[in-house]
DNA sequence: ACCAGAACTTAAAGCGTTTTAAATTGTCCT
DNA sequence: AGGACAATTTAAAACGCTTTAAGTTCTGGT
């Protein structure tokens, strides 16, 4: 062992600090370094990293000065293999939603504070969800937080049996799955309340396509405008989840015999494409026409746009999610939990009075 | 051995598929347990698995069937411990940047065609470039690609130590570090130039505050101006990168003696600011006035802006990213390079003939 | 001095792979 | 049949840590 770490220490000062880098090879100080260097096993430095009670203070004190002088840094690869828990979630996002980002940053803090890690995957255009989920399980995650998932709820069903899955934002038909997710049907009324209260009676809706979100909020308008006696007046305009699509919905509407008094939109995205067709048609926007979109996206927050919405509330899905997670890891649940959170309404500048 | 096989078979079945998830201990099939099934060494699974030349063609199929049916999937933390190589590239990336998603699925895309996975770690409010970098190195990152990072020259330097560092889209000043970025001043001058081609003399350019990107685009605008002998109409308002900034400089402008026929401001976000005091003061775009962004985000993109930009070039810094990486991974290389590259003007709606 | 028990420390056995050197099997000649 | 060599296969030693059971050292009380 003595002989060992002179070996080491030789080839370190051979190798001179120029080729340090080679075959990533850099010599990081293990257990094995700092405990040399202060005398004692590789048990008692473990320990005391870890912040185990056990050691004395003399020791823990010892200890922390050697690891920081050395710039020790311990190797999650090994901890992990050794103590067969890698306290690590695995989290699959779309990299460019804007909704998903809020969501990790809460993912984080979260995680942090019932001590686990969170490892991401994302979606791109070559990578798929399978792909993604792979990446997470080969890095050992115990649970798998998929944000927005779009495989069939049995491809998810049969993922649960490596890993506790936790869907976030989708509403799964009725594997037996964790979901957290907000009502968007729920989150619909509360615009068409929102507009009622207003004194709109002629409100359009822009639909969002198909998929479980789309038909949610589709179905809550309805609801929402058959509640208030306005089941008459229920008109859905084709669209999807794009600016373009909130274009044409509004071209056709100016195009008809009369305009509306607000048009409610599948996301902020859509509304943002309503937005700008009118703007450009000098209808105004909320004076002659209120419009809405869904998201709370940061698009939605310009200035130049302030957009009335609805915020999915980020942070207490996030929480949920790990608590979930939490749940099957340390808790034993197996039954399976959907909370469904009431999403909120945020009114801004491009709703008003109706005409 | 062989007794071994059978606890673990009897331990399953016990098991009952109820308590699976206990601790997140699902027993994943080992590298061991699909040997056994086919009556081989774990040697030559992992051979085979790693498509390593040596097992013939008949131990092979067998134990690619074995492992398809067990569902087997190789523990990275092992792997990565007894091959002393993790093959992992650490990303420090910000999640809420529309172009660092950009980047991170072209990084993807790169890292695997030249066989090393990638390990993102995100900045939040709540997570320091310093908690990010650590967690990529307990990963056992085995080269950092860093994002605009914000950190000083000489931090970046001590961690270059631990493992090779590549700075994506940001100047260093003089640091023994990679550096892959896009020429800010260049971009600002093709955007002067195309301007000035239109017949604009009367070019304002809004700031974006202090930080080196901020300076080296002023520059940028400063050196064209005068390279086309407009050094006397050089006027830089104070800004920053908001939208509300764009704002501010845009009423300032309404406010004074006469309008410039052109304003070129730091990114877009702020150029739309601009653009949307503009729209409301009832000023033509670009009939009147014509405006240019920087960054080609997501924002500019969208028809109701239709904005003039400069793109950075997302797949191609991504690509020299990851070639760099390589490069002093697996080629030696302990020479420091800078790769500039030429950002591309985006010619959109927003520029248009000077009056 | 001696001893029980508390306080602290450590040896050693894994964890699931890779890898090297050695062993085994097979093939083709004489 | 025997031997040389190539083609396969494998035993066993890492990798850097955690964890358990077993020491060892201290206490304070007699």
């Amino acid at each position: 062992m003595l002989l060992k770490e002179i070996c080491r220490g030789e080839a370190q000062v051979d190798d001179g600090g120029t080729a340090r880098h080679r075959n990533g090879a850099h010599k990081r100080p293990r257990l094995e370094d700092v405990a040399a260097r202060v005398g004692l096993s590789t048990a008692s430095v473990s320990l005391v990293l870890r912040g185990v009670a056990g050691p004395s203070e003399r020791t823990r004190q010892r200890v922390l000065k050697a690891a920081a002088d050395l710039g020790y840094q311990v190797d999650r690869t090994a901890s992990t293999l050794a103590s067969r828990r890698s306290r690590l979630l695995g989290v699959m996002v779309d990299i460019h939603s804007p909704f998903h980002a809020e969501l990790v940053e809460h993912l984080h803090t979260a995680a942090e504070e019932v001590g686990y890690d969170l490892v991401l995957s994302t979606l791109t255009r070559t990578r798929d969800e399978q792909t993604a989920v792979e990446t997470l399980l080969a890095f050992r995650s115990e649970a798998l937080i998929l944000l927005g998932p779009t495989s069939p709820a049995d491809v998810l069903a049969v993922l649960d049996n490596k890993a506790p899955v936790i869907t976030v934002g989708r509403r799964i038909a009725d594997a037996a799955l964790d979901v957290v997710r907000t009502a968007d049907d729920e989150g619909v009324g509360q615009i068409v309340d929102h507009l009622v209260g207003l004194g709109h009676r002629e409100i359009v809706y822009v639909d969002g396509g198909k998929g479980v979100i789309a038909t949610d909020r589709r179905r809550g308008y309805r609801t929402a405008m058959r509640r208030h006696g306005l089941g008459d007046r229920i008109r859905v305009l084709a669209g999807d989840n794009t600016e373009a699509a909130g274009e044409r919905a509004a071209r056709h509407l100016l195009d008809g015999p009369e305009l509306p008094t607000a048009v409610v939109a599948f996301n902020d995205q859509c509304a943002i494409g309503v937005l700008a067709a009118f703007t450009r048609a000098g209808v105004s926007v909320p004076g002659r026409i209120s419009v809405v979109g869904y998201d709370d996206d940061t698009l939605s927050r310009l200035s130049c746009f302030n957009l009335t919405t609805v915020s999915q509330s980020a942070r207490e899905q996030a929480r949920h999610a790990v608590t979930a997670a939490v749940e099957r890891l340390d808790q034993d649940r197996t039954e399976p939990r959907e909370v469904v959170l009431t999403p909120r309404l945020i009114v801004r500048g491009t709703t008003g009075q109706a005409v």
